[in-house]
DNA sequence: GATACATATACGCTATCGCGTATATTCGCG
DNA sequence: CGCGAATATACGCGATAGCGTATATGTATC
């Protein structure tokens, strides 16, 4: 530690490493998580909604909630004895259209590129997934 | 299956699915692979560069290429002998600079609020990381 | 203040990720 | 053609993520 207290500023840059941006861009890694980022970007809910809405063990939901809290995506409300959460920025939506966008165009690429690999035996090339 | 063959639009719908979305999100969520997205956004480069950048096995950072490549980040062009390496889409770097700009004020809020905390005792108090 | 509801957390288990190492493949050059 | 550089892939291993189940914490209502 070089300089001490009023620092945040650097250690805010310090954190905005490819480390910490890896594990942010982590709460976006799971169906679960994005499913219900996906229902947040519609409109804030309580965790048993979000339980009723998936279907899900609620101690799941309320766990991927606390993940996606802690990278920052959503934050809690206390309403009563329920705990509201909602998307804490704009960019968070942005970031999922921008996903889902990337995702459309690159399957409309693949599916056409492979609608006669598909059709037929069904062996595509090597673009089916790496890295084990 | 309903129609058949031209259905690469719905079929490309289905595919932009939660499972889908988060398989294309997991491709940040290493560091490695955000180091190399981040030199990549600044121009395109072999592999060869990289490997020499980052300092990392060449077998490593071809599989993150891979990787990358899978999920729609990155696309390959032959050089000669040579494979450079290059975005793929200008929504990329957009995705990388929201990411960042959320991380960098999630870290300044969340220091602030634990400044006192990490210069005393380390002790805080639940924000920690969930999901076990 | 006891009970039921809403939410958060703990724990063992399995699947998967990323790593290091070794090897295969591809391509240019002499 | 055979060698070497550039790149891609295979394999076993340790770490970790997410699941299911069980339980702890907290908060209204009677």
């Amino acid at each position: 530690m070089t300089s001490n207290l009023p620092a945040a500023a650097e250690r805010a840059d310090a954190l905005a490493r490819p480390e910490v941006l890896g594990s942010f861009f982590q709460g976006l890694s799971d169906p679960t998580r994005v499913r219900i980022l996906e229902l947040l970007a519609e409109r804030p809910l309580t965790v048993t909604e979000i339980v009723d809405r998936l279907g899900l063990a609620q101690g799941r939901v309320s766990s991927h909630l606390s993940c996606l809290r802690w990278c920052g995506y959503v934050e809690a409300r206390a309403e009563g004895r329920y705990n509201r959460y909602r998307l804490v920025d704009e960019r968070v939506r942005e970031i999922l259209s921008l996903g889902e966008a990337i995702v459309r165009d690159n399957a409309t690429r693949l599916t056409s590129c492979l609608v006669l690999a598909t059709e037929g035996g069904g062996r595509r090339s090597s673009d089916d997934r790496p890295q084990g």
